[in-house]
This record gives structure tokens, C-alpha cells and sequence, in this order.
DNA sequence: GCTAGTATTGAACTAATGTTTACATTTGTC
DNA sequence: GACAAATGTAAACATTAGTTCAATACTAGC
């Protein structure tokens, strides 16, 4: 995009500050906002370059309703899954988990229910997945095997390989440190999907 | 939070309305869309549930504004870094990259000025990145010995590992296939920062 | 210099919006 | 059932905000 080109000096001053409040999630300002913003002195001018900037495709408004302008070609807002600090038993979708954070979430997963957790220890290290990394869980109760799910053993959260074989149940850890586990009871809360790192 | 227990059903049903339109991302509402969503007749009866919640902490408004109401407790926005195709040569903040995509990343990096990347061969597996991972990089035009960059060799844009000794300045790759580089015009673009994958 | 298109300004107008008031209805409590 | 508090409704009011209009300056091209 060229825009630069196109607009006039007051056109991107306007441009870029409608901008600016929309990367900043503020609310979309009105017509007399603007000119004080630009430095105009009444609404009448902004108003003309709005009329400008929409022709030329830059904005989308609706006519008669207070701060209904929207620039176009913005990313959309990005989605964020809660990063839950300790995954309580019972209902998966309950609000009730201990929310410690928010983590943005890239739209892949639009659709999907996810939320965050921070990995503890090092037994997924063979699996690419160190302490302090931070895992994209897709909410669901069941998964296929060899997949690396998010289960509860009693009260505790853990982070394995889930593998089926006949009629049998186990969670693998991907470090040789560690050894299988058969749970008797096993209760799945999501897949792992993603995973963040700060190098 | 316990909001359930405090708000009466009709404040609640305001409070997800708004909450559902911050989350997407939209104006907030006037008094009578919300009246309208909720399906009240008038304005004044959200009025008044609308003072109640202020009342109660869980809204931020300032009067005579339109659409100026504000959930308390939100996360804010999370920024949303470029991801670029191909790395240009030349100023490194010009905007005029080739940008495919925008990419949210979290608060850690709210301060510095990113742009991610999709990797592309397998030159760091042994860093623990592999082909079609993210890269957040925050743009820089110098690094220490040890630490991952992108760097501009000619026309192309590499992911090495800087070594510095001496006067020499070395490209060196994580993965034993490649041998490293001694560039006689380095140009660095960027320090790594952050890695997403996707499971 | 002249003209056409563009940009700015100030004032006034109208629709939209927030607010207030008074009254009806529901809800909970004794 | 009676009362009070909370809630819902309706209509009017006041302010804000989008829009229009005429007058004027500014610029580019001839």
C-alpha cells in the first residue's frame, strides 16, 4: 500500500491519527475530536476529508451515527486465552480457574476454546517443550493417540504423551528421566496446540 | 472475581453485551443498542443499570460522551507485530516490507519494535527452531557474541548464531549440515527474541 | 492573469444520544 | 397482606455530534 502517495498532508494527519486510537483500542473519536486532534478549528474541514478519505477507500462509515468510522486494511483484533495459573478439577469450561494472565493467541485458533499454561517442569523436554515455555491448550476431553494433552492425575495438572494401545491408557513423558504412568482415572483437558518461547 | 452473585440478571446481561463487544473489538454501544440487544424498550432502564455498574466498579464512563463506557478489568489489546515476507535491504525501519501478515505478541515485548518471521530451512534445528516456526525480532542493528540474529547477507535474510572473536565476526548455524559464515558486509536486522510453534 | 479543482473556515441545522423525571411493576421481607 | 427497595417503563429534555451550506482562500495548469 502506497498511501503516502495519495493523501494529502491534513488527509494522513487524519489518517494516522484515526489510526493510532484504533491500534490503541480507544474508542473511535468523533468528528470535533479529530479537529482538535489536527489542529482544526471547526468540523467542517475534517468532515470534508473524511467524505475524501472514504472515496478513496480508506475508511468505511455509517452516515448518522456518532463515531462509526473504521479504517480499513487493520489487522483484526487479536483474540487472548487466559493463562490459567493452577487447573482445577471439574468442569473444563468453568470460569472458575485461577486466572493469572492474558496470552494474545494468533487466529489460527479463532474458533477454538484455548487457554495458557505456563510449563513447569522438564519432563517434555524431548518433545521441544522446556521449563518456562508457554503452551496453547485447545479445550476438549478426549484425544488420539500420540498426542500431547494437558490431563489431570488427581489434583494435578500434567503435561504428557498421550498413547492407546488396545483397551490400555498411558501418559508418556518425553524425557527418559521420567516413567509412564497408567492412571486408573484419567481426565483429559486439551490438546496442546501451540507453543510460545522467550529466547 | 465473583461477578455472578452481585449483578442481577438484567446487569449481567448489560455487562456480557459490553464485554462481548470490547472483545470483538467494536464501539461500545450507545445506551439504546444496549437496550435494544438486551431487549428493553427504552434507554432509561439501562440508564439505571448502567449507573449501578459504575457503581459497583465494574464499568468506567464519563458522562455527556457517546459510546463512553469502558469494562474494568479487560486485558488490554495486545499488539500485533508484521510478519514480513521478505526482508528488504536498507533502512531497517522502513515500512515498506513486504508484510503477509500481522502476528500478536505479548506484553513482555510492549516496549520494543518487532517484526516476525516464518523460518524457513533447517539451519537452527539444533537451537530447537524448525522450519515453520515464528520468530518475534525485535529490530536492531547490533548484537552480542552468542545471541540469535537475523542478518542480511547480500540480498537474503538469514537466521545464525553471531560469534564475535577477536576482530572476526562469524554466521554460525545450529545444525552440523551448514558451516558457518565469515560475511565480509554483515548487516544485523534483528535480535530473536520469541519463537511460536504450532503443534 | 484566469480558471478549475481542492482545501479551509464559521455558522447554522438536524439527528442521535445521554440524562432526568415521574410513574408502574416486580421482588423481597416482615 | 403491607411495606420498602429495586427494577422496568414511558415520555420529555438537554447536550452532543454528524451534516450542510455559503463564503473564502489556496494551488496547479494554461
Amino acid at each position: 500500500m502506497r498511501l503516502k502517495k495519495e493523501l494529502s498532508p491534513s488527509q494522513k494527519k487524519i489518517y494516522d491519527y484515526l489510526k493510532e486510537r484504533a491500534q490503541q483500542g480507544k474508542t473511535p473519536p468523533t468528528v470535533r475530536e479529530i479537529a482538535a486532534a489536527v489542529g482544526s478549528p471547526g468540523p467542517s474541514s475534517v468532515q470534508y476529508q473524511l467524505v475524501s478519505l472514504e472515496k478513496k477507500g480508506f475508511l468505511k462509515r455509517s452516515p448518522l451515527h456518532s463515531r462509526s468510522m473504521e479504517v480499513i486494511g487493520l489487522p483484526p483484533i487479536a483474540r487472548q486465552a487466559p493463562i490459567v495459573g493452577r487447573v482445577r478439577a471439574g468442569l473444563p469450561n468453568a470460569a472458575e480457574e485461577e486466572i493469572v494472565g492474558h496470552f494474545p493467541i494468533p487466529d489460527f485458533f479463532k474458533e477454538k476454546d484455548c487457554f495458557v499454561l505456563e510449563v513447569k517442569g522438564d519432563s517434555m523436554t524431548g518433545a521441544g517443550i522446556q521449563a518456562g515455555d508457554y503452551v496453547v491448550v485447545e479445550r476438549r476431553s478426549e484425544a488420539a493417540n500420540g498426542e500431547l494433552v494437558v490431563a489431570l492425575i488427581g489434583e494435578e495438572a500434567t503435561l504428557k504423551r498421550l498413547r492407546k494401545s488396545g483397551g490400555k491408557v498411558a501418559l508418556e513423558a518425553a524425557n527418559p528421566k521420567y516413567t509412564d504412568i497408567e492412571p486408573e482415572q484419567l481426565q483429559i483437558l486439551g490438546k496442546v496446540v501451540g507453543l510460545f518461547r522467550t529466547l
